[in-house]
DNA sequence: TAAATTAAACAGAACGGTCTAATTATTTTA
DNA sequence: TAAAATAATTAGACCGTTCTGTTTAATTTA
């Protein structure tokens, strides 16, 4: 029998509360209080909140770079057609939760991405790799002539990358995906061949 | 003779103070260090820190409402190249401090626009009266046949203003502005007639 | 003098983090 | 294999600090 507690778990947790709360609105005793984790625990798995903001945002950072990988792989429509469809595919997860937390990743960069070069290089880096994987699906469709050639895939998945966190921003206010929608639409025609 | 410290005085340390550290990074505390003004002037002049940050929102939101009118005004190039040049000039403002701050609203709608109705709906408020004066502009540039008549002007100033905040955000982790000057050559390629 | 402002002490709660003790799992020894 | 020793984890009381906000009194202004 393994320990009660695993911090995969506990990451899990934190991964949910950071990213409806953000970092400054989320005390210790709330991870704890949601994950049922004594502190004791919690600070034998982790030096400090900062170490635990870090390890979150890492697991989701890797998950989500898999994922993304896997969804690309999967996909059987052109790479223009892929890509147009795994950000819709985003904006109905976002959906889901009424906007209520967005990207954990493009959140903590904002809030404090410039302050903390610990979470700020980490969300930098998992930005990067998202970014590798979209550029290569940008490649392909370069290379179909589906995709303009004006600028290189790396350039083209950061248009898309900010455009979409961009939207993902205006609905925390907007509270709606009128205008998310419309970007899809916009940014896909205007990045084709 | 007036009284010592005014509202308005107190609003621009607010501005300066949650621009770089976010909200709830920062401390009523630190605002009064900084602005020299004593705690109880401070719940004389605000209700609470939320109305604070509120109001400092606001001031800014209209200020920078007339900013952007006034710039549109006295620019004497054509619509197009006026709203290329407003966005340069935005990103050499953030390029001063270093990418430290980025936008007021932005920070604080993704921060905490979400959970919050009050601070929300005022940076959506805000947001909006921007967006309108963008799609002014946005219109005359349709009206000469510079810009895209596929989109309406709102939709225009919408991506436009979301794609700008994505790159921006995009700063605060990355830390320097490439990717914002070449989001600014696609976008107005990819926006022009 | 009456009202507004300043000043600083004062709450009570929440913060991140530490500490000791008890418990559980693992490894070593007999 | 059983007992003993060690290591890791769990538990939560507790620390000093900081948080937002209140209160009371002194001072300044009109």
């Amino acid at each position: 029998m393994g320990y009660k507690y695993n911090k995969e778990d506990i990451l899990n947790v934190g991964y949910d509360v950071f990213r409806r709360n953000g970092y400054h609105n989320v005390g210790i005793n709330q991870i704890l209080k949601e994950s049922g984790i004594p502190k004791g625990s919690f600070y034998n798995f982790f030096e400090s909140k900062e170490d635990f903001a870090q390890q979150v945002i890492r697991q989701y950072g890797e998950t989500n770079n898999c994922w993304m990988k896997d969804f690309f792989e999967d996909c059987t429509l052109s790479p223009l057609e892929c890509l147009k469809s795994f950000y819709s595919m985003m904006m109905n997860l976002n959906e889901e939760d009424e906007y209520s937390g967005g990207c954990l990743v493009n959140n903590m960069s904002v809030e404090i991405g410039r302050q903390n070069d610990i979470i700020g290089s980490e969300a930098n880096h998992h930005f990067i790799g998202w970014l590798n994987v979209l550029a290569s699906v940008v490649e392909k469709g370069q290379n179909l002539n589906e995709i303009t050639k004006d600028f290189s895939p790396l350039e083209l998945a950061e248009y898309m990358h900010a455009g979409f966190y961009g939207v993902l921003s205006r609905t925390k206010v907007t509270r709606n995906r009128v205008y998310m929608d419309i970007w899809l639409e916009m940014t896909f025609k205007f990045i084709q061949a």
